[in-house]
DNA sequence: GATATAAGTAAGTAAGCACTTACTTACTTT
DNA sequence: AAAGTAAGTAAGTGCTTACTTACTTATATC
């Protein structure tokens, strides 16, 4: 209706909003992702996806066969962004530097903080990954696969070499692990689904990663000054 | 068909199946519940409920307005169960017994094997609750400004009175509280979500409940003999 | 045993759902 | 500039959804 001759009455916003079949396929994925992330598979319409990435509900089927497969290609786009090929430590200056030095506290601390940190990043994948579990979709099934229990390998290594050189008491160390991971991913939780308001904790990033840093290691028990 | 007079040709199975009102409402909360736990409240239809509950769609809807409604039924019977009035530790002999002998390692065992029996038990509550959380009902809501809450404030309380006795080292309570309820709750949730199998950690609630408690208390740097 | 009342349902209804069809642009290649 | 191709959509399709209507039992009370 008010596009038919704007071209050429009035060259300013109404160019074609035509797009390569890339941009859009992009386009449309990320509306999808957002919408799927709040409301789950099942509570979001493709029409509801469709209005978000402005294009009609036919181009969406144009580009995806199916809602289901709409699923999957965000699967595999997330896979490829959170993947393998880049485990957060990697690229963790100064956790490496922690691991050279022998300074658990440090380890501790840096792989804490760059996990919240990330959580905080990625909510909506959080979102999303727990909303897969819930319906028992394959990501949830593949990101514990291939990315969790590529964490629990990499921090359990770490605690066993710390108890062959006598620092670290006598532990199964996939269960400090548990334990440590389960304060971190708890926390993150609380802050993005139950607690938003953070009535009842509101600490910094910083602070709370020190401080489940310090619990692991040293425990509440008093220890006489031991560490300051 | 087969119902016309079966009351005079054939006595056993098929008696009427009219309940009292409160009977057939209690059934139909229960299929509700089941469906929803497993399905989110958006991937369960009302059909699937009434034949989960063996009634007519239109029984359930004399029952329940709405199926916003029903689902309010479940929200409020599950308050009623799980609710203020009975808090876990106040039936819990050997913990109030482990309070009494100042004795911080039954205490925090006796609560975590508790807390870890119960998620056991409540797998279907579980998700339910986190369905409530990512759709933002108000169940997962009053949940948390009810019960959990109510936790937080009793086990940091004890923090408190522990530190102030010279035993526990100084840290905000609640930081520790949400540490240890962390470990619980991301093992259970490990359990009924992400590692079903349990490939990555296969331990008995007990084995997770003492080296909890003693990760909380102790940590995992070796102090020599200090406990044995 | 007649009457009142509540429990129950078969058979709808309108709106919403995932997905198609048949067609119109817009861009690329020659 | 003509032809070929790909991007895009208005207007469906048949099915499913939450919810109703109009009716049929069953049971308790007198």
């Amino acid at each position: 209706m008010d596009k038919i001759n704007s071209s050429k009455l009035c060259p300013q916003p109404e160019q074609s909003n035509r797009l390569s079949r890339d941009k859009r396929r992009e386009q449309i994925l990320q509306a999808a992702f957002d919408l799927f992330s709040q409301r789950g598979f099942s509570g979001t319409t493709t029409k509801d996806i469709a209005q978000a990435a402005r294009v009609s509900e036919a181009t969406l089927f144009k580009h995806f066969e199916t809602k289901e497969a709409l699923y999957g290609a965000i699967i595999e786009a997330k896979r490829c962004e959170h993947g393998l090929s880049r485990l957060p430590w990697l690229e963790n200056q100064q956790l490496i530097e922690a691991i050279e030095r022998g300074d658990d506290r440090a380890f501790f601390y840096h792989f804490a903080l760059s996990a919240l940190e990330s959580h905080r990043e990625n909510v909506s994948f959080i979102r999303m990954i727990f909303y897969s579990a819930l319906e028992e979709h394959e990501l949830a099934e593949r990101f514990f696969a291939e990315f969790v229990s590529e964490i629990y390998e990499f921090l359990s290594q770490y605690v066993r070499r710390r108890q062959a050189e006598g620092v670290f008491r006598k532990i199964r160390p996939k269960i400090a692990v548990r334990a440590f991971l389960g304060m971190l991913i708890h926390h993150s939780l609380n802050n993005t689904l139950w607690d938003k308001k953070r009535r009842i904790l509101n600490i910094s990033n910083e602070q709370a990663a020190r401080n489940f840093a310090d619990i692991l290691l040293f425990g509440l028990v008093e220890k006489n000054g031991e560490h300051a």
